[in-house]
DNA sequence: GTCTATAAGGTGATAGAC
DNA sequence: GTCTATCACCTTATAGAC
């Protein structure tokens, strides 16, 4: 039936549990527990529980935070259209591994590990983008704007609202979870609305 | 010399330990360090670490979350005015205390206590808001937008890249950090000039 | 590779003297 | 109120049998 490997099956366990409870929250037992097998083959497989977490935190991270930019590299779209569908996709994703921003937020502010590598893994083009924006700046397509402020504009936008998910729901729709979700299926669409109505000349 | 009060020292350090660490990596060891104090005396004013924790998250809670929205209350401002004038003061206090929000955040997600009473203690007046828009885009000065977008927009501009430092830090500005710095100061004009801009009918 | 048993050290909490 | 000493439990990690 399972023919899962162990170590699949570990890996599957500790990404649940990290990303539910923290690297400090989480338990090598409670993890073993979700894989189906017990802690010594845990510490046989990954030896100490820090290993096995940067395992999985270079795995979400490197899963969520590039190939963000994948879309501006096409050449088909618009600038407008690529920003409709970078937020769109972007949600998407986000809506679908709500605790995933939130993990990786809180385990960088609070890990002082030489993370550095790990954006150096990613080769974002981020210099892609600034020549993209700045381009259409020149062209007048779009007002001017520092591409780094409306990068984080555009990654704030779509992250934020899922993040502070018990926030917005407790403080601006009491506690209605279902007029969050409500509001959440419209933003993909108002987040680019709202971009575009902005930065367009 | 040191005229503080046992208690009020135990809550500076609790506070302290508590935003760097979250509360399942605190230590009440280490609070009591911090206090100058011994655990035992940390234990004979709070009885239990997560009495003390909750009396930490309710000052934290309560002194970020409201208060954001009594400049819309002002009457000799208009829309754009509040608007500048709101995003300014919160990134202004959110940079003074960057680790508050995330640890908010981080708090709320991961745990199931009875918080619900704590949006109810705010009585932030979410209602006054609303009508404040809905009577902007009556009068025609502003496009027609959900209220609740609006501020979720508001509150994401000015929070997030401050959460995300170290994301924003490593993918935009290649680790440097006074780059980041540079971007920040810049933020609140940008923040406000960006939502106005796409707001104004 | 996988298990049981256990070591070694930490952590919240309390007892009891002053 | 404040301290020292200590308990009871939990957690990571390893030893050693199979």
């Amino acid at each position: 039936m399972n023919k899962k490997s162990t170590e699949e099956k570990i890996l599957q366990a500790a990404e649940t549990e990290f990303i539910e409870n923290g690297f400090k929250g989480a338990r090598m037992q409670a993890i073993a527990d979700r894989a189906g097998i017990n802690k010594a083959l845990l510490h046989y497989y990954f030896r100490t529980k820090e290993k096995l977490f940067e395992v999985i935190f270079r795995t979400v991270f490197k899963f969520f935070v590039p190939k963000m930019f994948n879309v501006f590299e096409r050449e088909d779209l618009d600038i407008f259209e690529k920003i409709r569908i970078f937020v769109s996709e972007y949600i998407n994703l986000i809506v679908k591994n709500p605790h995933i921003p939130g993990f990786i937020i809180h385990e960088l502010s609070s890990k002082k590990s030489n993370i550095g590598k790990l954006f150096a893994e990613q080769n974002i083009d981020v210099d892609l983008f600034r020549r993209l924006i700045n381009s259409e700046i020149e062209k007048g397509t779009i007002k001017d704007i520092m591409p780094e402020q409306l990068i984080i504009n555009i990654i704030a936008l779509s992250v934020f609202p899922v993040i502070a998910e018990p926030i917005a729901t407790g403080v601006l729709f009491d506690g209605d979870e279902k007029k969050y979700q409500a509001m959440l299926k419209e933003r993909d669409k108002h987040v680019a609305d709202f971009i575009i109505n902005s930065i367009k000349a």
